[in-house]
DNA sequence: AAAAACGCAACCGCAAATGTTACAATTCAT
DNA sequence: ATGAATTGTAACATTTGCGGTTGCGTTTTT
């Protein structure tokens, strides 16, 4: 695991999911396949849990599955549940330059990012997760 | 300076000199007025001067200003000269995971993300530098 | 020769993200 | 009931990227 890392763990895992809806999956079998952390696996699919992606079940037998059909679920909303967001939003914390340039500029930035950041969600709404895996894998045993 | 301060940087400093093109300035005069460091203004400045934005005098008196017209350079320009990606680029340095939904996912995702940039750039391309400076700056003495 | 400027390399320090450890809470099997 | 398995979460450690800083060599003008 190393960079861009959230997005592309969750991805992973939903997509194997998406191969195999009934299997409760813990989140040391999914540390495991990603070479990562059970902590780090937690984290992340936590993110998903709020947005109602998954579900979990705590105590003995318990695991992580998909909380609803896998077809309804979209590369955007993976992206907006983790909060990943391409246009650094403005937090506002940048002091007022006494600069018009500076001032300018960031509205006309702002306007093209935000535009732009829209077209991904949209791009990305129109992919399912269950339009990504190629065929079943023989390496992965899902 | 904080945030995106590379991509930040470049278009003040150019917009600017966009508003007039005849002054030399000096990397320590920019950093003044951006709140930076002239050895962080050089770095960024050299990789405008790469793409052939910018040009730069070394010696007494020497300083940078604009390798072309103000209304040729656009957003888009910029954006390339600093090799911002909101794509991370592959470096393929992710070793081969023996998952095909891995490589499932990676191509999908890629696929749209490119696009995603390419239509980025498009939009970027459309603003000139010259665009941006809403009038006269009566705060900075440009 | 001195001053002013860039070019560059080598660090320092901070902040964000990931990785790790620890432990409480919960659930199931026996 | 007890123990094992699992999530939830907090706290801490480690890594990484980036801006900031220093130092010095090179170039140009006076």
């Amino acid at each position: 695991m190393k960079r861009n890392s959230r997005l592309s763990l969750a991805l992973h895992t939903l997509c194997h999911m998406a191969s195999d809806p009934g299997r409760v999956r813990t989140s040391a079998d999914i540390a495991d396949h990603a070479g990562t952390n059970p902590v780090v696996v937690r984290r992340v699919l936590g993110k998903l849990r709020q947005a109602g992606l998954l579900s979990s079940e705590k105590g003995h037998a318990g695991g992580w599955q998909l909380a609803k059909p896998a077809h309804g679920i979209t590369l955007a909303d993976v992206y907006l549940a983790l909060d990943e967001r391409l246009v650094s939003r403005d937090t506002g914390d940048t002091e007022p330059s006494h600069c018009h340039v500076e001032e300018g500029l960031q509205t006309r930035v702002s306007e093209v990012l935000e535009d732009i950041e829209e077209s991904l969600v949209q791009r990305l709404r129109e992919t399912s997760i269950t339009e990504i895996h190629p065929k079943s894998c023989s390496y992965c045993d899902d």
